[in-house]
DNA sequence: TAGGCCATCTGGTCCT
DNA sequence: AGGACCAGATGGCCTA
């Protein structure tokens, strides 16, 4: 495979990623459909922004005034057992929120990055990484030839 | 309806 | 002690 996408043009090796590697399995509902070049709704609208505290998914699921670390199945063992109140794992569920935010947008800037049709589906996150790798095997296979 | 993808919550671990 | 990172669990949405 690598010989023949060195030999390819750059469509080529998008047509042969989007036959091969890709074959229409990057499904998308209607509110997270996206152009190719524009940034995810779900990713431009901070999921975070109005749940700053959490207190709205606390009110919500009942939660205990105070979580205790490692109290449930086969975790319950563990000697280092933190007790965290409830506040505490609301900051730590938002910082954990925004780290995924920043994740994803790290994901659909590699996604600007590698080469695809427009009218494709949004790739996933693990086809994004899949067709990276190819891509950058076949740049470097391209460079070291020329 | 099953399977894929994703967001979110959660607890464990590591690091500062 | 607290934050960052990670992985497992769960549930929702969408498509074939």
């Amino acid at each position: 495979m690598q010989d023949r996408l060195v030999d390819s043009t750059l469509i080529d090796f998008v047509n042969d990623m989007n036959l091969i590697e890709f074959p229409q399995k990057c499904t998308l509902g209607a509110k997270q459909q996206v152009d190719n070049d524009a940034p995810s709704p779900r990713l431009s609208d901070s999921p975070w922004s109005d749940l700053e505290n959490d207190s709205d998914i606390c009110a919500v699921m009942g939660a205990p005034k105070y979580y205790s670390r490692g109290a449930h199945g086969h975790h319950s063992k563990s000697k280092r057992r933190r007790i965290i109140s409830v506040v505490q794992r609301q900051a730590a569920n938002v910082r954990e929120r925004k780290r995924m935010f920043s994740l994803n947008e790290a994901f659909d800037e590699l996604r600007r990055k590698v080469p695809t049709f427009a009218y494709e589906k949004r790739l996933s996150r693990i086809d994004t990484l899949r067709l990276a790798i190819v891509y950058i095997s076949f740049m470097t296979d391209l460079l070291e030839n020329t």
